[in-house]
DNA sequence: ATAATTGAGGACTATTCTAGTACTATTTAA
DNA sequence: TTAAATAGTACTAGAATAGTCCTCAATTAT
C-alpha cells in the first residue's frame, strides 16, 4: 500500500489549513479546535515541522505558530520528510552498510533510482498546489510532470 | 520515510532472481537457499504473488514457481499491489468512506493526484529494468519518466 | 514583579502492524 | 502408494506508531 504515517497525513492537513488561512499566526490549541485533532498530537507535529524548518514558532503569550515560507515554496516532499525522515522505499537505500542477503543485492542501484523518481514527484508538489481546488474546470494546474531519469546517473 | 515493507523488498530480490536465471521452473526450497530467506517466509510470499498473477504455480513432484509473463511485462508497480495491497499514501485514497475530519478534508483529490503520480512512476519500471546493471556505461535505459498529470483530471 | 499564555523537549504507554513460523490439506509424478 | 511440492490458514513475538503527559522556557499583559 506504499503507507504514509496518519501523522504525516495530519500533517498536510494542518498546513493547507495554515496557507489557506489569511491570519499568519495560529496557536496550537487553535489548530486543534479547527482540524479536530487532539492536541497533543498537534503538538508533537507542530514541533516536528518547526524542526524541519517548515513553521516558524514564536513562544509566549501571543505566540503560535506561521509557514516559514510561502506555500508555493513548500513541498510535500519537505513535509513528508520532516515527518517520516528521509524518502525512501527500501531500508538499504538509507544506511549505506547494505544488506546481508547470500547472493548479494543486485538491485539496490535501481532502487535508488525508484527513490529518486519518486522524490522527485513529490518535490514538484507544493503546499499551494494541495490547496487547489479539485474540480477540473479549475485546472490551471501543472501541465506534466517531467522525470528525466537519465539525469540521475550522471 | 515512505517505506515498503520487508516482504516487498523480498519480492523484488526473488523475483530478480527468478527472471535472470534461465531455468523456467524453480521450487520454494531452492528460491530459499539461493536467496538465503527463510523457507516459510519465501513461500509466503510466493502465495501473494501466486494470487496477485505474476507468478504461476505447479503442485506436486517436480512443480514450483515460474513467472506468468516475461520480465518486460512486469511492473514494479504491480509487485508492490500484490504485496501491500492497492498503492496509495493515505488511508482516505482507498476506503471510499472518506475521513472524519471536523472541518471537512479538502485535499483529498489532490492527495489521489500524487497517488495516482507516483503510481505511473512505478508503473513504468519493469522486473527487466530491475536486473539491468547500475553502471553508467550501460545505459541503454528509458530516456525519462512522462508523467501526464494533466490526463489524470480527465 | 507577577501571573497568564504559549511553545520546547522528552519520556512513557498502549495499540496496531509486520515478520516470521507452524500445521494441515491438496495435488502431482514416479 | 509414496514422496515431493504448493495451498491455505492460524498463530506468536517483536517492532513501530500513535497518542498522551509532564516539566521547563519564553514572552506578554497587568
Amino acid at each position: 500500500m506504499l503507507r504514509l504515517s496518519k501523522l504525516t497525513d495530519y500533517a498536510t492537513v494542518i498546513l493547507s489549513f495554515m496557507a489557506r488561512d489569511n491570519a499568519q499566526m495560529h496557536a496550537a490549541m487553535e489548530i486543534a479546535a479547527i482540524t479536530g485533532i487532539a492536541l497533543p498530537t498537534v503538538s508533537k507535529i507542530l514541533k516536528l515541522l518547526v524542526n524541519a524548518k517548515i513553521l516558524i514558532s514564536t513562544r509566549g503569550a501571543k505566540g503560535g505558530y506561521e509557514l516559514a515560507r510561502t506555500p508555493t515554496e513548500i513541498s510535500i516532499a519537505a513535509v513528508i520528510s520532516a515527518l517520516e525522515g528521509p524518502i525512501a522505499l527500501t531500508e538499504c537505500s538509507i544506511s549505506q552498510q547494505g544488506c546481508e542477503q547470500a547472493s548479494g543485492c543486485e538491485i539496490r542501484g535501481n532502487w535508488n533510482l525508484i527513490n529518486q523518481t519518486i522524490h522527485n514527484a513529490l518535490e514538484s508538489v507544493t503546499l499551494a498546489d494541495m490547496i487547489r481546488p479539485t474540480r477540473s474546470q479549475d485546472l490551471a494546474w501543472k501541465q506534466e510532470i517531467l522525470i528525466p531519469v537519465a539525469s540521475l546517473y550522471r
